[in-house]
DNA sequence: TACCAGGAGAGCG
DNA sequence: CGCTCTCATGGT
């Protein structure tokens, strides 16, 4: 890990926002996103090109960033601090999985994270542990990112490199960043998009069934990765990415007698729970790998 | 050491 | 369609 060089001095902005029912930690490390990490009772990331740390005080979020920060929207975009949380989770099923689980984790919110960064982070995702994505993530930032400005004293960081950068890239220097068979993957889906044969920002108007019909024309997306891409990439609220703990969850929770074909399983997630069913899949998720997952399910 | 991970694609009947 | 197999890597 590699200090950040001791340049000229680095000018630091700040900024407190008032915020309630937010659960920074559980948000930054709930397998949503994968740049953030612990240092010192405090969380640093990258978001929009920029060093960040957030440090949260009750009600209070203290942000620090490089440089100028302007209004601060590009942040309260990504972390959604608009959002009245009590009012997306009214809308879920009344039940006791549910109860349980936002009782669990109350405050635990879905980010709005960058399309390109989104979709390659959850491609390289399959089969891997948060642990190894977060890696492969910070690895392809070291080797073809654009290196950031960090105050001294943090370990050096980069930005996540663009589409252009990856296609350039050999199928063997993503390989030395640990994607395995995910490489080609990767690099034929950054190409197209540098070719401009898919235009991520323009799936953000479009109705949810078509955009995520469009991601999935690209290698390594498939409907878990597409939805994921969709929830935490664009926020479609109800983009419900099934994935084998949220599998287990619906079959053993709402399903318990009889095996659920995933037809089955598909139409009961996309009318059961609600308007907002994507949140209540995250509440669901948390739950599973943070409660349940320790112990009694396998 | 053996096992498995926030899946997708290809091959099979 | 629905099922099974493979793909690469490293942490527990």
């Amino acid at each position: 890990m590699v200090e950040s060089s001791k340049g000229p001095a680095i000018k630091l902005s700040e900024k407190s926002f008032e915020i309630s029912d937010y659960d920074l930690a559980s948000t930054l490390t709930s397998g949503q996103a994968f740049r953030w990490r612990s240092i010192n009772d405090a969380w640093v990331g990258v978001v929009a090109g920029r060093w960040v740390r957030l440090s949260q005080r009750e009600n209070k979020l203290l942000a620090e960033t490089t440089g100028t920060a302007g209004d601060w929207g590009w942040l309260r975009d990504y972390l959604q601090l608009d959002i009245e949380l009590s009012q997306v989770i009214q809308t879920f099923p009344k039940d006791a999985v549910m109860t349980t689980a936002v009782k669990a984790t109350q405050g635990l919110r879905l980010l709005k994270q960058d399309h390109w960064e989104c979709l390659a982070s959850f491609i390289l995702s399959s089969t891997k542990r948060i642990v190894q994505i977060q890696q492969c993530v910070e690895s392809l930032s070291d080797h073809f990112g654009e290196p950031l400005p960090v105050p001294a004293g943090f370990p050096a960081r980069s930005d996540f490199p663009t589409p252009q950068r990856v296609a350039e890239c050999s199928e063997s220097e993503l390989r030395e960043c640990k994607l395995g068979f995910r490489a080609p993957y990767l690099l034929e889906a950054a190409r197209r998009i540098s070719q401009g044969k898919l235009q991520l920002s323009a799936l953000e108007k479009a109705p949810i069934n078509e955009a995520r019909e469009q991601l999935m024309t690209l290698p390594g997306v498939g409907p878990k990765v597409a939805d994921c891409v969709l929830l935490f990439g664009y926020g479609f609220p109800t983009a419900f990415p099934v994935d084998v703990w949220i599998y287990k969850a619906i079959q053993q929770l709402y399903f318990p007698k009889r095996r659920a074909s995933a037809r089955q399983l598909q139409r009961f997630t996309q009318t059961y729970f609600g308007p907002h069913s994507g949140y209540a899949q995250q509440y669901l998720f948390h739950y599973m790998r943070t409660k349940i997952g320790q112990t009694e399910v396998k």
